[in-house]
DNA sequence: CGAGGGTTTGAAGTGCATCAAATAGTGTGG
DNA sequence: CCACACTATTTGATGCACTTCAAACCCTCG
């Protein structure tokens, strides 16, 4: 085993970043951040796997982290790409602390580790983090309840355009670039589909809503074309990314 | 509009069998069955509708509630179907007091109803009450992540007896008889595939383990047999209900 | 230049959806 | 208790979307 382990600094600033612990007391900012390590992780890199015990949970300052549980056979189920600046594995404290599913880096990521325990104990004590816990949890939900959603009602071309839709910078509207955060066979698979299927959807898209493919970069001249029709087939309309 | 409403007695032995109140001090049992009012419902009633402002949260002590939201053309997408002694809508509080999915009695009801400002307020104050709830939003949430992986993994009828296994009793092995507590069109919904196809895929689940099916009755000789071609597309295996 | 992974394309195959119609089941009034 | 109406469920035929398997292509990097 190499050590991955650097130690960097980590301040109260950025802790506050994640809206979990925006606006938590200063004794929990302080506590939590004394004792947070800053790690560096290669891509492909396994963080931790289901059933392990859980003494920490992680922030991602950059990169990107798979979470997913396998089947006997070895068949994946993505369960979430982590961005930047989100949490996870902050869950284990009421899973009996143990990691109900495992995390993998796919982008070579600077992750800041922080222990359960204190959040635990902090949880416990200052009452605005729990009810910024809840609320994070209650986003978490809702999104939960979307996804599966769009798989029900929307189409292959339809769940990669609202996945477009949702990486773009709010009140954009026209001329926008961007590229996809990460490779597109994974990227077929946090969609629930198959890297050829991904290939020819995306296609599809293009004809329907003319955004233009270079590659990982997307052009978008119309995002109200698009969300046309992406959001056609779904119960909650275009600026759809909050609420 | 006629009145559904009915006083009848509540008790706070009644609260505690809900999970979530189970450990709350007395004093948020109290407050809260004070306030509770137990309403009769009948089938097909709208109880409430998405982007409702929220006055109360429910508990369910008999009949069952869709909860779902709509597309534009009216397509329906089951969010859950709430089972006597679950509760629903108490996530609006945090979203902005309003509820984002509607509600619709599927079986004649006996619902208490409870209000979200008390709730809040003690929450905020009973530490034990938020992490209750934090632990109520957790099991929720893995059971959500479930559903999303059965939708990638297992086809029509393994959905189907996973359904039926949940339904189970724990501990439960031979000679089962259960009935389906709802109607076959609600369930096919609630498994996200149509009338048609639950009804061929329950004839091939026959066909693959055994089961007799006598209209809504459903007897099973054999858990392990059912278990054991229902389970093998999943990430857990067969006494999964909890964990 | 050549190797290897990521991506696209092609050609079947499968499972579920859809449309249509038959059948079973349930409750009603005669 | 029966006949009728109406709903729930099943069955049949067909179509479409996505998957699967296979091969080509493309791009990056040594």
């Amino acid at each position: 085993m190499d050590q991955p382990v650097q130690r960097k600094k980590f301040d109260v600033a950025q802790l506050r970043q994640a809206p979990l612990f925006a606006q938590c007391d200063a004794q929990t900012a302080s506590h939590l951040t004394q004792l947070a390590m800053v790690e560096r992780h290669p891509r492909d890199r396994i963080l931790f796997i289901s059933g392990d015990e859980a003494t920490s949970f992680f922030m991602v300052q950059s990169g990107w982290v798979k979470l997913f549980r396998e089947t006997l056979d070895g068949t994946q189920a993505i369960i979430d790409i982590v961005p930047p600046g989100s949490l996870f594995g902050e869950t284990a404290i009421f899973e009996d602390d143990t990691y109900t599913c495992s995390a993998e880096i796919i982008e070579d990521a600077e992750l800041v580790r922080l222990p359960l325990a204190t959040l635990k104990q902090e949880i416990e004590r200052d009452g605005t983090l729990a009810l910024d816990m809840l609320k994070s949890m209650t986003r978490h939900r809702r999104q939960q309840d979307k996804e599966l959603e769009h798989r029900n009602l929307q189409n292959a071309p339809q769940r990669i355009g609202c996945f477009l839709l949702r990486l773009l910078p709010t009140g954009a509207e026209k001329n926008i670039v961007l590229s996809l955060p990460y490779d597109k066979a994974l990227l077929a698979a946090r969609l629930g589909m198959q890297p050829e299927t991904f290939s020819r959807a995306l296609q599809r898209l293009k004809a329907e809503t003319g955004i233009r493919i270079k590659g990982a970069q997307i052009e978008i001249d119309d995002v109200a074309q698009l969300a046309g029709y992406t959001c056609a087939a779904c119960t909650s309309q275009f600026p759809c990314s909050d609420r």
